[in-house]
DNA sequence: GATGAATGAGCCTTCATTCAT
DNA sequence: AATGAATGAAGGCTCATTCAT
């Protein structure tokens, strides 16, 4: 297989996400994608390196999951598409997939080196921001800050869908969704 | 020692928040508690119950914290008192506390068991929703979404701060806290 | 109580007829003993010397079963008593008792100085063999030959009916027995 | 090395023999055996499966033992031959051997699987006294009695050889092999 | 490149023994 | 004499990693 990196990658990510990062030996590994254990060594250095080239790998797909059909439209529809698609992060992913939680489980997931990467990988949010904030529809705060009170509600709510406490209901969702939006513009402080 | 089970547990926090959970061995709590591995023994049944105790007990410390001097004033006052207090949660802590993002990385943190116990701990907050419900403050959602709305951009910030992304400014601080109030209030829905 | 060593012993003995040896700790005796663990060694040196003392406690109450009600009777009927005894041993005893199997288990019970004790403590078989060699009746041969082949087929029973491959049934076992003391005397060489 | 299965369980039965179960470590195991501890669960899934294993193995090894040249002649001639063997059993083994005694100390060695496993194999002598009932040579008794009455003796005294207690005096056997053989024929009814 | 048998450090846990009280 | 908390060596087992083939 040309691809036999990205194959492991797949199984890796497969096993965490079935049985946790606690089950992922590189035999059960190895195993997975049919493959000798010591073959493991020729695409990654160790396990340190290969879980934190996982984690890279599924941040830029959980970004592109994020950024879904959500580069058209104006900035509120854009953002309302992304705000949804943080919920669908937390509830909506295939047993094969990592969801976010079980991504925050990941070794080093809050490391300087990863948040910077994070940062990047992410700066379309920014991008959404700073054009809300120039077209004076969006409160002039720091992007932590608008970040922190728009999309963690987002984020936190996937996961209580996730976990169970809450049911999928898209009118409420769309309500919070709405609660959000116009908690960061200008609209309900006039 | 009277409280040397206090001692571990104390030990065993430090090393999941500096090393990381998958970092926490029998021997290494034993020699950073400064006991013999099998005292620890003496104390709980075994690793599982160890952790399972620790949760709870952080649990504990974390309710206490947040609800710290926020029995007092109207519904407004007490929610931003606490809103306060998750930032600080997330940015106060020591090296040797473990931080929100942590603390749900325990094994054990989403079961039916810990659930019912976290919820009867922050059982005050409810209330004060309740409180604010009643009083035709708050908009009448389900906690679940109040909560995500209003206190997760509180923890969020704390974390940031924490990280070192953005300083603690209590104008700025303010103004979130502001935000997040109003979101799930009527006011901005008049 | 003036006797505590007694004791000791006898729930040592009780665990390991219940549970098997390999669940005798000294925590656990001392809680059945209902003393505290340091309390054992005051009694004896270490786990080793207790065994030791029990092995050979056991094997005098061993020989006092075996010669239960036989020291009556001509050379034949003491035999024959005595050879039911051996049976009874390994089939009958009650649960807080070793039975023959169990008191194999024991380490040490193969030792050379074990042995000694064993041989001095069925002295009274050597004497009865003695005896019915000089009265003509019994084969004039070494003890050793005697002893495995009247009894070690009695003791093999026993273990047989204990483990379940057998039944007790008196009337077989009684063709048994005599078969047994048939082929060590003269009476069927004549 | 295609055998060191083989290997591994030799080493086991060389410690057990020499030092009892109880000093059975996998650790001591592997290092008698020359390999690594780990390289033990590459042939042998834990201790027990291990042990298990032993035992069908040292039984089988038994078989072949005490049936060697005994399937030629009459009964009584391979009867005695058996008998023999038994008796060689007992003190022939060297000391990495287990013997008898030692077997029967092995976990699991009265398991209902067991001892289907053990009647299976021992089966020809099951046959042997078949034949010599059938033959009206062999008194009518279930096999466990003939075995304990005919059989027993002989490993009595080959443990007996080996411990010491006796020598091996060629002649004496014999009249001893004889007494048995007379004991559950016929021949001594008349 | 690929294999997978072998390694051995390290894990969790038990328990005989000691010793301050 | 008696206690029982504390010790720490040793046990069974796992698994990331290596290396001869």
């Amino acid at each position: 297989m040309a691809n036999k990196r990205e194959q492991i990658l797949r199984s890796a990510e497969k096993i965490i996400a079935q049985e946790g990062i606690q089950h992922l030996s590189m035999q059960k590994l190895a195993d997975d994608a049919k493959i000798a254990a010591g073959t493991i060594y020729r695409y990654f250095k160790d396990k340190d390196q290969l879980i934190s080239e996982l984690r890279v790998n599924i941040l830029q797909s959980v970004a592109a999951f994020v950024f879904t059909d959500a580069r058209a439209g104006n900035v509120e529809q854009r953002f309302k598409h992304i705000w949804f698609n943080f919920v669908r992060l937390g509830c909506d992913r295939t047993p094969q997939q990592l969801n976010y939680q079980q991504f925050y489980l990941l070794p080093g997931v809050n490391t300087a080196e990863h948040n910077a990467i994070a940062r990047e990988t992410f700066k379309p949010l920014e991008d959404l921001f700073t054009e809300g904030i120039q077209q004076h529809l969006v409160l002039n705060l720091q992007i932590e800050y608008l970040f922190s009170i728009a999309f963690e509600p987002a984020i936190s709510l996937g996961r209580r869908i996730f976990e169970g406490h809450l049911h999928f209901n898209q009118q409420e969702l769309q309500k919070a969704c709405d609660i959000c939006w116009h908690a960061i513009t200008y609209s309900n402080h006039l």
